[in-house]
DNA sequence: CGCCAGGGACGAA
DNA sequence: TTCGTCCATGGC
């Protein structure tokens, strides 16, 4: 995967492993969608970026000087999915899977986005989930200049010191409003800190997330695989389940041995294609 | 009306 | 530890 900068755009070259929109369509991010001409747009790192496909690349439409490192490990552009899908193909359903959405790369998205967001996520679903979002961006966020649209960016903590549930009223976040006012609070006391998370194993980090009232065990990790590059993290959320017990016949209480033992170091990789090809697919439901 | 959505807190057993 | 029950909101 060769990457060029060039003034006012970044071209990826070889790109067999990566679809915009296996990768924007698959459930991991919201702010990001795709346009009537087929390009996708969203904010990440308080930048508005719009992308496009050709035939063997992906471009992106920024400066070339600023397209830094956080952007390559946003795209997880050093990883190797081919090996990752190889390992992974040894059965038929998953061979489907990754026929079916052998484009996702794992955004490694910024914490604090990633935290609130799943928070909003739970028994909740994916175009409300984004409308939320957004909503949220476009209450306590900054706009930013963007052609074609009104974007905003994720506000950032201090955004949000004070935040009430009852400011987030025209969200309709029903009772998922107060976990978010405290789990902001938890992120500006310094108790919870995506940088200390970071280097902590699977267990100890989802540990501490679990701690904070409003993430359990789904969305934990949500947050590990998104935000943490924990890939030993299988998200296990309604869809899920029914397609393990469709497509592989396992219960719920038997997925955390079974993904381990069927998936190795990749469970993560696993749940996103089963995800996407069970949501888009319909397959097993 | 009931059921579901990328669930979780809480209390009871 | 596991199991009900309740929790807001909106689409179908």
């Amino acid at each position: 995967m060769k990457i060029e900068r060039q003034k006012d755009k970044v071209i990826i070259y070889g790109t067999e492993d990566f679809s915009l929109l296996h990768t924007f369509d698959c459930g991991q991010c919201f702010r990001f969608s795709e346009k009537e001409d087929g390009s996708f747009s969203g904010v990440a790192f308080g930048k508005y970026v719009r992308l496009t496909e050709e035939d063997d690349s992906v471009i992106i439409h920024m400066k070339g000087e600023e397209f830094g490192e956080e952007w390559e490990k946003f795209f997880d552009l050093s990883r190797d999915y081919g090996e990752i899908k190889k390992a992974l193909s040894h059965d038929e359903t998953m061979r489907n899977a990754i026929e079916f959405g052998g484009g996702i790369r794992i955004l490694r998205q910024e914490f604090f986005e990633c935290l609130i967001s799943f928070i909003i996520s739970q028994q909740n679903n994916i175009p409300r989930i984004k409308k939320a979002v957004e909503g949220f961006c476009r209450l306590f966020g900054k706009k930013i200049e963007a052609p074609g649209g009104e974007f905003y960016s994720f506000p950032s903590p201090e955004d949000l010191r004070g935040l009430k549930a009852e400011d987030l009223e025209s969200l309709k976040l029903g009772y998922r409003a107060p976990y978010i006012a405290g789990a902001v609070e938890e992120v500006l006391s310094g108790r919870i800190n995506g940088d200390e998370l970071e280097v902590l194993s699977y267990e100890e980090a989802k540990k501490k997330l679990l701690s904070v009232k409003g993430i359990g065990n789904k969305v934990a990790d949500c947050i590990l695989l998104f935000s943490l590059g924990k890939f030993e993290a299988f998200p296990t959320d309604t869809w899920i389940k029914k397609a393990m017990l469709a497509l592989y016949g396992v219960e719920e209480k038997n997925i955390p041995a079974y993904k381990e033992e069927a998936f190795g170091k990749y469970p993560g990789f696993a749940q996103q294609y089963i995800f996407y090809y069970m949501r888009e697919t319909g397959r097993g439901k």
